[in-house]
Formats: structure tokens, C-alpha cells, sequence
DNA sequence: GTGAAAGCGCTAACAC
DNA sequence: GTGTTAGCGCTTTCAC
């Protein structure tokens, strides 16, 4: 294994030089620096991760984990266990993470953010992307340098990086297995919260693409768009009306599902007519018993523990080794759960 | 953060003391051995890994990676591109891994693998448990101390940790996915090489016993077994009479697909009765492609990722940092791949 | 501009 | 039995 030492000896310079050619960091004369960066190169120099590690803690990053946090958002409570486990384990790197939970009713409160941005400096932000965007203009309003942000569950702009799921697709494998269940004939209601949520946009988009390139014999009867403000029996009524308006109905894909508690409101209706459910994330228990019973037929997960895992290693791979993010998005991978693979 | 000098000088000794204690290594008064331990325990030691990796690199371990190679294993070509890649990364802690490629035919050739144990000193093992269980009686058989051994894919005795699926659930899963497509009501032929191979037998059992406890419309029509040395020819004309012995089978389970190139013998026959073929693992091009084109409904993943990265993992953390796997069993996560979520 | 040196936390060889 | 020390590879500060 080639150290900095051995560049050293054969570029016929100090360790200390070495170093800073590659970190493009101080004065080295030009010659030396191309000898340094001509042998790094030719003797595949490769920095050996602990070592660096255990220097990196000197430098003591402090960075910041935005979560959005209520009972309409359980698949967050998912990420950021695995995002706490993490920070634990970066400790040891000398980083401390803090965690800033953002209650959904604040998710667009401008004025809330600004302050926000004014209040906490970070050395780096993880930021959901609805958050991130808000933060940045917060930011540029305030006339501040803005630190490095990964994105992550929902893309924004001028992030390092980011992590999550491509809708679309999600929405393509959501028909497919409508496809897969009925022989290719389902006919389908989209139940959905919030109309302007782009996550819940897209996997329309992406099930109604997929059914017009590969199942002639499928269609969307109706998108029934739920609202904040109902509760669980509001809900019974609406889907109760469309399954009354839309007979043929065979198939429920619930694109969003928000507030887990409508599952079983939609069961209740569903059940009768032998309605086959989809939905998406494995985030409740509650939602969990009902796959187990078979009251809902699959949902599609994407990876929480990635999502709340690999921003923040980006993250301190990016200020503390200078390395920046290989892909620009880190995909993660879509899966399947039906009774026997939930758990 | 605690270090091993901060317990030093909380007990009143020396860090060589404590390191001591902490790794049961030699001889250390019983009084000051008990107050190492107490306060390392009070202050919530934790190693720290960067320095115990780097550490590390002096001890130069030597491990060896036993894989199954040809044909009709190409599961493992996936398992063992990981494995090398953390391989690679094991460089950095002075870890040389070493890959041993098991040509199927001599899987069970006693006399080879007695060769095999004498030959091979290594620090630890991975190995399938087949192959293990036959080393280990080699070794006993040649009176030797046995290395630890991590067995990945296949269980087997004396190794300190499983890596791999639990085969009865996938074949729970199988069962469940064809109830998914069939309302319920599947007749199914089971199509399997090798007779004897407890991972195909666990799935066709698990399989079966899910029908049993969930699915009273569904049944098994007929177990077909292949034989080793049949072509795709062979396989054509088996799996037709078959269909035509049993008119009703609408779903067919290839519960060891060995070679995938009997796949498309299996759709050719098929695709006229529009049977859904539903298989396991994703490892060749040649089977991927044909799910994407929907010839095949489903396969089921088991994580021949983490099979490969896991074993080494546990293995390095046992040699190297003195840490017992914390589980018997690290159970691989059964995952379904239709045509939209495929690579 | 550059080299020398201290130190991150842990391990193991060595001296007493 | 126990303490001391060199060193793993890298970063950074401090002289020159």
C-alpha cells in the first residue's frame, strides 16, 4: 500500500509538502507540485480511511439534520433513527450533528425559516428538499454564504448531492403490480393527499405513463384528492362515494398515503368489493398489521435507512476528506412488500 | 469521548494496563483488572475505530473466500464481486484476502478438499456451508486446529456466524406472490434441479406450507425435477409434458434455477398457455432481460451483496478487534423484482 | 516555500 | 505484573 511517505521519498519532498499538493492547500512550488501529483498518480495513491479519520478529529465539524416531524410524516421517523445511529458513529470522527425536527404546519413558513437561518450556523446542512429550497432563499435574503447541503427524500437545487427515490418510477412499479394482480385488466382509483405534493405528483405521472406504454387494458377510473382537514370518517365517505361512482373500480392506489390512519378507513370500504390496495412506505405499525392481515396487497419502500445514512456520511466525506460526492444522485432502491416479506 | 488513557488515569494505571484487561491479554493484577473494568464500564468506553484500524495493520491477516464457480452458479459471481471490492478495502487494515473458486464438480470431492485443508493455512475462513462442513471434517480428519469459519448462503456447524436467507420464508414469499397474480387461486407446478439441495428443498417446503396455512384455493399439481445433465432441448420437452399432464397449471415456480438458460426453454412452452413463471435471485443478464420483458412475472432477491461484504466484515472484526458477531444468524432481506423495479 | 515535529487513539514489543 | 515507548498514516502547526 502506497503512503504519502513513499510519494514523498521518490518526488524527493517532505511529507508536509506532499500533503498539500494534494489538498491543493499553500504555496509548493509549480514543479514540485506537478512531480507530487505525477506520482500520487502513478503509484495509485489511495488515503488510508482510518488514519485520516483519527486526524479529522481535531477538526470538530458541527452539522445539521433537518426532519419533518408530525403525524402526517412517519416515514421520517424512520430516517432519522438510522441518521441518529449514524451521527453516533460519526462521534468518533469528532463531528456533532444536531437535529432539528420541522413540524409540517412550519414546512412553509418563510418568515419561521429566515429566522431559522439567521439563528443556526452549521459547518453542513441535510435538508429534505421542500425545507432546503426555503433555506436557501432564506439565505440568500440574509446575504449569507451558504454552507454544503445534501438533499435528501426530495431533490432542490444548489445541493452537493442527492439521496432518495425516483418517483416516476415508484408510480411505474405501483401500476405494474396493479397489472400483476389483475391480469393486466385492474381499473384503478388514485387517492392522494395534498394535489401540490410533487412526490404524489409524480408517481401519478409515473402510473399513468406506464399504463399508457404497456397495459391498453388498464385505466384510471378517478383521482380522488384528499384534503388536511378530514378525519377519518370524512374519509370513509369520500371513498365510500368513489367506489359508488366508480363501479368497475377493482384496484386502489394510494399514491400518498400522509396520515397512515386512512388505510384502514379505505379497508373498510375496499373490503366489500374485494378491492386490491397499494400503497407506498413501510413507516407504521399500524400499516404493517395490514399487510400482514393481506387488508393491503403490497407497498413499495425506498429505503429509509439510506435516506437518513448516506447524506450525512456525504456530508463528512465532503468537509473532512475533501471528497466530493461521486453521483449526483444516490437512488435508492425501490422494493416490494407483500404479506411474506413485511418485517 | 472516552479514551483508553482517560480510564488509565481514572484507574491509576498505565494504558499498556488497560489494554490489557480490555483484551483479556496477559497478566494483570485481579484488583486493578477489576477497576479497569469497572470504570471503562461507568465512563461507557467505546474503541475508537479509526485508531484501532490503523492500529490494525501491523497484524497482517491472511483470509481466504471459498465460492461456488461455474454454469450453474452464477448467483455467486454477484456474491463474489462484493466480496472482492471489500476485499480491496480490507487493504487498508494490512488484510489480505485470498479467493478460492470451487468448481461445482468437485463441490464434494472429499478427496480434493482433504488436499484443500492441507494446503490452505489462513488467519479465518469464508466459506458456503457445503463446502465448509466438508472442510471441517477434512480438518478434523487431518487433527487440526480449526480457524473460525463465517458461513454465507448455506448454513452449517462450527462457524460463528450465518449470512444468508431463511429459505423456507422465500419460499413462503414465492407462494404469496403467486397468490398475488391469481387471485388466490393458483395451480402451480413446481419445476427444481437437484433433488437433493436443501435450499431448493426448504423453498418447495415453505412454499407448500404457506398454501396450507393461508391459501385453501391453491395447489401444487406436480413437482417436476430436472436432472444435471439435460440441455435446453431436454428441459423443453419435460417441462411440455408436464403442462400437458397437468392442463390446469396456470403458474409455474422455478424453485432452482441452477442455469438460467432453461428459463426460456420453460417461457417457450408457457407463454402459449400464458403460465406466470415466477423464479429466484437476479444474477444473470440472460434472466434480467427477459423480466423486463415481462416473460418472466417475478423473481425473489436474497442480497448476494451483502452475502459477499458481510462474512469478511464479521470475520476482520473478529480477528482484528477481539468482537464476537453479535448475531448467530444475519438474515439477507427477500426482495421481489418485477418488470418495473429490475435493475 | 518547505521541512520537521506533534498528535489523533490504540496495540504490542520491550524493559524493569 | 506493570509502565514506557515506538509506530500505524495523515493533518496541521510552527520554525526556518
Amino acid at each position: 500500500m502506497v503512503t504519502i511517505v513513499d510519494i514523498a521519498k521518490k518526488a524527493g519532498v517532505s511529507r508536509g509538502t506532499v500533503d498539500r499538493v494534494l489538498h491543493n492547500r499553500g504555496k509548493v512550488s509549480p514543479e514540485k507540485a506537478e512531480r507530487v501529483k505525477y506520482y500520487a498518480k502513478q503509484m495509485g495513491y489511495k488515503p488510508n480511511l482510518a488514519a485520516q479519520g483519527l486526524a479529522a478529529r481535531k477538526k470538530q465539524f458541527q452539522l445539521g439534520f433537518c426532519y419533518l416531524e408530525g403525524r402526517t410524516a412517519p416515514f421520517f421517523e424512520k430516517v432519522c433513527e438510522e441518521a441518529q445511529k449514524c451521527a453516533q458513529e460519526l462521534t468518533q470522527y469528532g463531528v456533532k450533528v444536531s437535529f432539528f425536527p420541522i413540524p409540517v404546519e412550519h414546512n412553509h413558513d418563510e418568515e419561521r425559516i429566515l429566522e431559522f437561518a439567521r439563528t443556526y450556523q452549521m459547518d453542513g446542512w441535510v435538508m429534505y428538499g421542500t425545507f432546503g429550497t426555503h433555506y436557501l432563499k432564506a439565505m440568500e435574503q440574509l446575504g449569507q454564504e451558504v454552507p454544503p447541503v445534501v438533499a435528501y427524500n426530495l431533490d432542490m437545487e444548489q445541493r452537493i448531492a442527492f439521496v432518495g427515490c425516483d418517483y416516476v418510477q415508484s408510480g411505474r412499479l405501483a401500476c405494474g403490480l396493479a397489472a400483476l394482480m389483475t391480469n393486466q385488466r385492474a381499473t384503478v382509483g388514485i387517492i392522494t393527499y395534498y394535489e401540490k405534493n410533487v412526490a404524489s405528483q409524480n408517481r401519478i405521472l409515473g402510473f399513468q405513463q406506464e399504463i399508457e406504454s404497456h397495459y391498453p387494458d388498464m385505466k384510471v377510473a378517478e383521482i380522488l384528492y384528499l384534503e388536511w382537514y378530514m378525519d377519518q370518517f370524512d374519509v370513509f365517505l369520500q371513498v365510500k362515494s368513489l367506489l359508488e361512482r366508480n363501479p368497475q373500480i377493482d384496484t386502489i392506489y394510494l399514491a400518498n398515503p400522509g396520515d397512515y390512519s386512512i388505510c384502514k378507513a379505505i379497508y373498510k370500504v375496499a373490503e366489500k368489493r374485494q378491492v386490491k390496495i397499494i400503497t407506498h412506505d413501510l413507516a407504521s405499525q399500524e400499516l404493517i398489521e395490514m399487510i400482514k392481515k393481506g387488508e393491503i396487497a403490497a407497498t413499495i419502500g425506498q429505503e429509509p435507512e439510506k435516506q437518513g445514512r448516506e447524506p450525512l456520511e456525504l456530508l463528512f466525506n465532503y468537509l473532512a476528506y475533501g471528497k466530493s460526492p461521486e453521483k449526483d444522485w444516490y437512488k435508492t432502491e425501490l422494493s416490494i412488500h407483500i404479506q411474506q416479506n413485511v418485517e
